[in-house]
RNA sequence: ACAGUCCAGCGGACUGCCGCUGGUUUAAUUGCCUCGUGUGAUUAGACUGGAGGAAAGUCCGGACUCCAAAGAGCAGGAUGCUGGCUAACGGCCAGGCGGGGACAACCCGACGGAAAGUGCAACAGAGAGCAAACCGCCAACCCGACGUGAGCAUUCACGGCGGCGGUAAGGGUGAAACGGUGAGGUAAGAGCUCACCAGCAGUUUGGUGACAAACUGGCUCGGCAAACCCCAUCCGGAGCAAGACCAAACAGAGGAAGGUUUCGGCGAGUUCAUCGAGAAAUCGGUGGAGGUAACUGAACGAACGUCGGCUCGACGUCUCCCGGGUAGGUCGCUUGAGGUGAUUGGUAACAGUCAUCCCAGAUGAAUGGCAGUCUCUGCUCUUUCGAGAGCAAUGACAGAAUCCGGCUUACAGCUGUCCUGGCAAA
RNA sequence: GCGAAGAUGGUGGAAUUGGUAGACACGCUGGUCUCAGAAGCCAGUGCUGAGAGGCUUGGGGGUUCAAGUCCCCCUCUUCGCA
């Protein structure tokens, strides 16, 4: 079953530096950046968040986080194109609309826009 | 039962699978040393904990830590009816006073001092701070001009007008004009006098006190202290990103060690001659030879490995010690003014005693995802009016970050106790 | 997490001790000048309303006769601390 260790997590502002210094490869789409880094190490996929408090408050950003969490866990980090890379997910303020809410088709949304940025990696190699 | 009020409690429930994180424990791999049933790290398994009433705002108060000490004074700040509670508080409890409430339950109040002093009040208005006199009202005396009458007359009488004077009831201005209402009184008026009311001062009684009640007195003294200020009480400053410990790499500072060769400088020891002392060994002086050890000046060389035929070059490695402390890590870190229950004292806040329980500790930051059942909310349909079926949304406010005690603000809905009411409907 | 500063027309920015809010500059609109434009000069410019007037200093309360200013409670913005 997959899970979800801290070896597949960025833990460090070093991590996040490395991956967004710009050499990366970038996807936007309409509620999410993706950024991976080009260079692939060795071990798993490692996921980073970031969702900046223009977002929505504690509880709207805690939710964002799990939700994508639990994506990255049962999809993308079996993916074999994503294997070594750092990829960092940046949620967009269009997620919650006007009555705070988060969008339900939050999850359908990454799932696409993930598969944008593994076709611009398959291209890659 | 209805309406209201106060206090207290809850803040969707359950099942299965998967995931995250703390603790305990077992096993495997592995690092370190003091080589042990040691102590870490990683992985896997088992068991067991894992958001709130506000975790929020950061508005107060404390614990704790550092600043030398945190004691006194100044400056500055905070609080402000009285009595109590507390570790402390701007909090809580009880009481007083004022305001609100069908003047019920009950709720709200920065609620010390304006007779210590300084100051402020725009515009309007006659006058705004030890009051003032614009319009108005007014008897006598005095002055002025005018009119009428009498008279020879510069005189006399009468009349209204103006001034001087009296007044502060009425008008008008203003947020505010120095008690209010009524009666007497007067030329007109006025606490000028009287009654009642408000306020002030004093005495007595009750109360720990705020204050209340009664009596007496002389007749009247404005507002602002969330203006400065005075009085009383309290406060040293910074904050867990506090602070303590371990500690790579790069750079820097200090010290030690590290290679032989060449050319010098100075030159012990050595050696030769000679003089002196002594019995002798030997010691001392003088002058040569020589250029060793040590010290020192200059120059040269700068270590090893890999790539490469070689040079140049590139890459990697490139001694030790000391302090400092960066990245990073460990501690601080969750057992506490703790919870629950019983009981004693107290009107109560609260305090004491006994029993019992251990209840998040993350750090790019866990506490979740999916499926199902029920509940809840909205809509539609059916209905025997009890309810049932389907669909949708997926639960209000909101997420621990050192920890406690409060306050404030946000909040769908649900439950219960005490109390008040007979106005409206039944 | 801890702890500071601020919010005034479209923009920057004034407003003394609480006493007529919007000085001053930029911008914008209209006019003048020009064949046309720029610059210059003149007038206007918070919102509402025909006007008289009413409402306005981030929002809500309070003190005061009177609040942009004093005092509380919210909202938002900016900054500092290893």
């Amino acid at each position: 079953m997959p899970k979800f260790a801290k070896t597949q997590r960025l833990l460090s502002k070093k991590d996040f530096d490395k991956t967004l210094d710009g050499s990366g490869l970038k996807v936007v789409c309409h509620d999410f950046v993706l950024v991976a880094s080009k260079i692939p190490s060795s071990g798993p996929a490692r996921l980073g968040l970031i969702v900046s408090s223009k977002v929505g408050n504690s509880v709207v950003r805690s939710r964002i986080k799990r939700s994508i969490r639990e994506v990255f866990r049962n999809e993308l980090a079996s993916f074999r194109e994503l294997t070594g890379r750092s990829l960092v997910v940046i949620a967009r303020p269009s997620l919650v609309d006007s009555e705070g809410h988060v969008k339900l088709k939050l999850q359908d949304h990454l799932r696409s826009c993930s598969a944008r940025l593994v076709r611009k990696l398959g291209e890659l190699n």
